[in-house]
DNA sequence: TTTTGTCAATACTCTATAGTATGGTTCAAA
DNA sequence: TTTGAACCATACTATAGAGTATTGACAAAA
């Protein structure tokens, strides 16, 4: 019988395998999701594991909290910030982007953690801070006025929030997506 | 000196008097804060009084829940269909009494707390239907097409959710009120 | 072949908190 | 004045989960 007690080499974990299933499991079972030996039983392992990667769970924490800062959002602003075309069409790609199964996958699960971890509330803060300034500036660089740009992308974007906070799956949230897009582009 | 072992009667706790204090806990430590010693302490007494008034945590959790659900929500609706005035009227009257520190005091609180508890989740998601119902009337009645209702009350009430979960405090969430007011009420 | 570094399993300790058992205090009614 | 209901304190038990110490298996380098 196999009863081999260490994983072969391959079959070893790094660290940003326990934060991608971190996030998935936060997703899943919300901060509870998070406790170490119920996480290290999800992944097959012990926490033996875990804590030779992170020095505590705070660590886990905040580690968890930077990768999906920047994988998720810092990345995706980018990705967006390249494409071609006009400001009306960079609009329309970025409501398809963020409803898209990968971008905005964990948005609303670290949101809700955020309302009681202070690190991921000032995470939330600086990703909410970043999208809301690229929103706006989609409106003022389609010709609306300061101010004007400033009422529509606080809604355009506070709007996607609630989707994201409301609703739970893709098909739901994509509703009524070209008369959102008129509504919101006309004058 | 006052050995006092036991409270006198008016010092004494109802059942509602924990349901208040236990939405306050929410607010203000997260879920965390629900957990029943040191609510306990915070009121100023001990265990054995919760237990009196509750079988157990899961109970007080479906109270709490309850006692969001109607008295956050079922009666605010009710005051504001007994406004008089035009759907117009209603609209603005809406913003204002959400906005207010009474009503929609806790609910970002609840909604994250229902990420990871089921019976929080259902009576949000009731909450949630029976106020975009309440929106979408408005709309109607002003007026606009069925599907531009569905429409603009879709983003009119996501937009708030958003409101409440990105921003804290009353007067960031009041911002652009009347400049909003015109954009979701223009043809 | 031996050594060394990397990752994981096992077996603990310790703390926080849910829940129980029981008795004590207050007040009103009989 | 006694009784009993309502409410709370105290002192437990039980369990879940964080963190530690130690040992063990693997694979590459020496």
């Amino acid at each position: 019988m196999s009863t081999k007690k260490t994983k072969h080499r391959e079959n070893r974990l790094s660290k940003s395998d326990w934060l991608r299933h971190g996030l998935e499991a936060l997703k899943l079972c919300g901060a509870k999701g998070l406790n170490i030996e119920a996480l290290a039983e999800h992944i097959g392992v012990t926490k033996g594991s875990f804590y030779w990667h992170f020095k505590d769970r705070a660590e886990f924490y905040a580690d968890l909290i930077h990768y999906w800062e920047y994988d998720f959002n810092t990345l995706m602003i980018r990705e967006i910030e390249s494409l071609s075309g006009s400001a009306d069409e960079h609009l329309k790609s970025l409501m398809g982007l963020v409803l898209n199964e990968e971008l905005g996958k964990y948005d609303a699960d670290i949101r809700a953690w955020a309302v009681f971890d202070d690190l991921a509330e000032q995470a939330v803060a600086r990703v909410d801070k970043q999208r809301m300034g690229f929103v706006r500036s989609l409106f003022e660089e389609m010709g609306f006025s300061k101010k004007e740009s400033a009422v529509r992308s606080r809604i355009f974007y506070l709007h996607f929030i609630g989707e994201f906070s409301v609703f739970k799956d893709k098909k739901e949230r994509s509703k009524y997506l070209s008369e959102k897009h008129k509504f919101f582009t006309s004058r």
